[in-house]
DNA sequence: TGTACATCAGTGAACGCGCGTTCACTGATGTAC
DNA sequence: TGTACATCAGTGAACGCGCGTTCACTGATGTAC
């Protein structure tokens, strides 16, 4: 509605709470827009709301404020998306419920490459280095782990440790993401889909089998489980 | 031997060449010391060359032909370290030599983090953006293949068609090194290494066996082969 | 019901900074005669 | 051998720009009496 620059009523008495979700908006719009964060600066968010650039700073301290939290949010969508994905595929078997949040990943990354590229980058925020278990991706590595478990369990087989192929999926999916971004390759959605497809039949087994078993734990396995994928279900 | 800031003598009659050559060392001494590009700016890199701003436009247009004369050469030594690691590993098979080769890329992506960051972001010089066969990670891609390829002749089947399995690994190993600098993981390289390995032994039978095969060629396969590691070999 | 007033949402102008880049220059060095 | 001169390597000061951020302000809106 707004991106005229121009189209902004001031909000009534108790309602200065919306501009701040109209800033956030607005954030999210630039960065799909572009596709990048190159350009994201106070000026262009506030005559995107269309709003005069100091009265961001009404509702977020500094700019990585606002950037730290448009990108949680959208963390936070990912994750979601993730996790539907998931649920639909519910009847499809373990196996396809992996499949389909891998292909939620993908399809995220595609459509937003400017978050996608923000939220892996170090630059930002930071907002508290200390604990890496806040870090907001853990959300994701958390799902790739849970599916895979699953799999596992219900008969298809690891070809690596549980923690291990969690991680190897993930940052390999994130690989494949972000040089499509940085090659600026124009593929077609399936063929991402086809990659990603490839890189879990390589993983987890086809086909539910007693032949073999997934490798037990060894040391990469504990070091990820422990520092990398770390939160409270792994302890 | 500059990093005063006050040390350099002007260079002889014949030789302004020279301060080219030094320019160059001081922005790869200084995304080595940094890790980023972040204060990457023509003052600093004329500091600490210990020469004044304006000489460096003596030897390069502008900012962005420097940056890529800098990455160029090490996109170079990229190539050369894991043509080296290949060769020494001649003696112990085409699995040791795509796994040395591995090892290689591993440790210039932890080694060069500032460099590396820097190699696999759009925003930069772009160049000549309508020939992607041009891209100097072309020569990392074909490294990988070439061993693959070796692998596959000799006896150790892959688990995915060659050019997607080349692709795959590429950017696997890639979205290990991002991540592990993006979320600032101070992992031990055997870690690296670790992951790395049960990558590859993932994409590639650890044995000499007759019982399997390397999978046919596919669509994405194809699709691979020709747009993304599109160069004479494949054609 | 009318009016003074406090509060709230938001603004215009400007500050200070660091950046890439330009421009007119300087001083040493080799060369021509 | 001595000297005028062209050339070369490099410089100091400044320009113009866009950025994040600050500050003193304004005008509408609800409230107290």
């Amino acid at each position: 509605m707004p991106a005229d620059g121009a189209g902004r009523k001031r909000s009534r008495r108790g309602q200065g709470d919306q501009l701040r979700a109209e800033v956030l908006d607005a954030v999210n719009r630039l960065l799909n827009e572009w596709g990048s964060d190159e350009k994201l600066t106070m000026r262009a968010v506030a005559k995107e709301v269309g709003v005069a650039a100091p009265s961001i700073y009404l509702h977020f301290a500094d700019k990585a404020e606002l950037v730290w939290a448009a990108l949680t949010d959208k963390y936070e969508q990912l994750a979601e998306e993730m996790d539907r994905a998931d649920r639909d595929a519910a009847d499809g078997g373990p196996r396809e419920r992996l499949r389909a949040q891998v292909h939620a990943y993908c399809r995220f990354a595609q459509e937003n490459p400017g978050h996608y590229r923000l939220m892996y980058e170090v630059r930002q925020p930071t907002v508290e280095p200390d604990r890496m278990g806040q870090h907001p991706s853990r959300l994701v590595s958390r799902g790739f782990r849970r599916a895979l478990a699953r799999c596992a369990e219900e008969g298809y087989p690891l070809a690596l440790p549980l923690h291990q192929a969690a991680h190897t999926l993930w940052t390999s999916l994130h690989g494949l993401a972000s040089i499509q971004h940085s090659l600026a390759i124009d593929a077609p959605p399936p063929l991402v889909t086809g990659l990603a497809d490839g890189l879990l039949d390589v993983l987890v087994a086809t086909e539910r089998t007693t032949d073999a078993t997934t490798p037990p734990t060894n040391e990469v396995d504990r070091f990820i489980a422990e520092t990398v994928l770390d939160d409270a279900e792994t302890r």
